[in-house]
DNA sequence: TCGCAAAGTTAGCATCTCTTACATATGTTA
DNA sequence: TAACATATGTAAGAGATGCTAACTTTGCGA
């Protein structure tokens, strides 16, 4: 008790233009805060654990303030997928930087990119698949994950040399999704107990992207 | 509002020896009506949509009542689940029946199976695997998981001619999990628009086994 | 400098939750 | 039939939650 920190801002970057903490009365970006505050609670305490009330508690205004700038609760934990959504699409595109186009290599390493992300950001992960779909069916969410998709898809084309995402390119990308969609689920999970390091990942998402991505 | 009815018990044989439902005072079988009925619930509201009130609603007791049949929330959660993967394992096993020994179809009708239950059952699938496993840690819960994952190493390692469950039958079985795993979710989230029917379900499945299977 | 809008606070309502203690109904067995 | 164990109901406690209304502080722009 009583060791929580205030949250400031986003574990992003260190140069940010505005100032996200101030001194007293006012939060400097109280939104940014909150969300920073619900993806943590969302991933100690799981999708179900989270409450406004601790989300203000860890960011350390009252639960009354969140109403300034979320309508919801339920909008709360959509800003916060939607922001985590976009940290995913960005780090797979930087993971394909230096790899040859056409290679299979880079599927492996969207591949990579999204069991990471899954595991190290598990509270968006879960959010966005856990089943919360009803409850979160915002159009953005759904937007945003069509558009990480695509990235995907356009690897796929040009590996099984198709110009275009045909039925076929759809058929393998989703192979490939199902895939790493379900070795996160079990990561997470702890199912895979000797799946020590992540050279065995390495080796298990090349293997797959081999065999999907064959003939 | 007002027609919800009364669960008697579970929708399975119609040849019960003990009677399920009786007339007033006493349920008959209130801990399998109890089960029955956060089945459903879950089914309906999501894993944190279900209460031991709403529970208790839908059976037709006071609330009160569940206390004599479950220590806990947690435990009648348990219990369900339990009960659920016991279902799965038996269908998943006469899925098998009347196809030949170490046949490919075996595997794939396996994966059909996963993916079914997930679907038609998915509040007992989402509690089990929707990262609600800190709290539902239950050593019965875990075993009869490794025991289902056991049938289809089985079969995994009568397809690629080994006799015994080696590491790389391991491997691949976990393979096949991760994909049908991951398939279920995506299924449940409705994240696969075009797949009408079972008939192109069952192509995939057929063709992600013989990929994962071979050489 | 002054006033206003934005951002926070305090207080509280209404509701729902899980759980228990105790009273009561029922079925069973001697 | 009488007594006892089991199964249920009643009532209530102790909290937490989401959200709103009304008040206060702060920063900024005219």
């Amino acid at each position: 008790m009583g060791q929580e920190q205030k949250i400031a801002s986003a574990p992003t970057t260190a140069t940010d233009d505005k100032p996200l903490k101030k001194s007293g009365y006012h939060h400097g970006d109280l939104r940014a805060g909150l969300i920073e505050a619900t993806r943590r609670l969302v991933e100690e305490k799981g999708p179900d654990g989270f409450s406004v009330s601790d989300a203000c508690r860890l960011a350390g205004v009252s639960t009354a303030a969140p109403y300034k700038h979320f309508k919801d609760k339920t909008e709360m934990l959509v800003a916060m997928v939607l922001e985590g959504m976009q940290r995913h699409r960005a780090k797979m595109l930087a993971s394909l930087e230096g790899l040859p186009e056409g290679s299979p290599d880079r599927v492996t390493a969207l591949g990579r990119e999204y069991v990471t992300f899954a595991l190290e950001e598990n509270g968006i992960f879960r959010l966005k698949f856990g089943g919360f779909s009803d409850r979160l069916d915002d159009p953005r969410l759904q937007a945003a994950g069509e558009e990480t998709f695509g990235i995907v898809l356009r690897e796929v084309a040009a590996c099984i040399g198709e110009s275009d995402v045909t039925p076929e390119v759809r058929r393998r990308g989703f192979m490939l999704w199902s895939f790493v969609h379900g070795l996160s689920f079990l990561l997470l999970d702890k199912k895979l107990s000797d799946m020590s390091g992540g050279v065995e990942l390495d080796n298990l998402l090349s293997d797959i992207a081999r065999r999907v991505l064959q003939d």
